[in-house]
DNA sequence: TTAATATTTAGATAATTATCTAAATACTTA
DNA sequence: TAAGTATTTAGATAATTATCTAAATATTAA
């Protein structure tokens, strides 16, 4: 859970989840919605897959990531035992 | 949001909203749960408060610490819209 | 008003993190 | 096989962050 909520600290990587919301998209697909080197972008995406929160797949020469719904489940949870006092 | 997620990224702030979750407590109550000076803590507690989940009241010369709930209803939309893929 | 207790502020430092450039790897196509 | 494209790895550096000690502030009680 640490390492999930250190990758959500950032918000070059939150926007990137949000991009895969709308939709998947490769590594450099990915970078071009950022003033960033392809690396930076490339450095975030695997904080982001160590974390679970996304999924890649490689396509040709292409590496196509995608959401890791699952995790999501999860911190939901978290957040709504505060809303509602369980444990 | 950018300030909250960062609140949350570190553990001990995590075992602080945790602890409030089941009583308020004071700072020196809080500190009492770490391995970790004061100062520390309170520094935590700081970062906790700018980022609008918990709320402090003076009562003498004690400082009262108490979740704030109402942020984590917008967390849970954050992380919801994931879910199920809405805006 | 002095002493004791609770908490925060200030300033320093070590560890972590985000970013860059350069180079390596992997795949495709000519 | 050679050249081109996509992506990642490596190594360096600047910025941020977590923590500490020492000191300041605020409150209570003697």
């Amino acid at each position: 859970m640490n390492e999930t909520f250190k990758a959500l600290a950032d918000p070059t990587r939150r926007k990137i989840l949000e991009l895969l919301k709308e939709r998947d998209l490769t590594a450099g697909e990915i970078s071009e919605y950022f003033n960033m080197t392809k690396p930076s972008i490339s450095n975030h995406l695997k904080i982001l897959k160590q974390a679970d929160l996304v999924q890649d797949e490689k396509r040709g020469q292409f590496v196509i990531y995608s959401l890791n719904t699952t995790v999501f489940q999860d911190l939901i949870g978290w957040f709504f035992s505060f809303q509602k006092g369980e444990n």
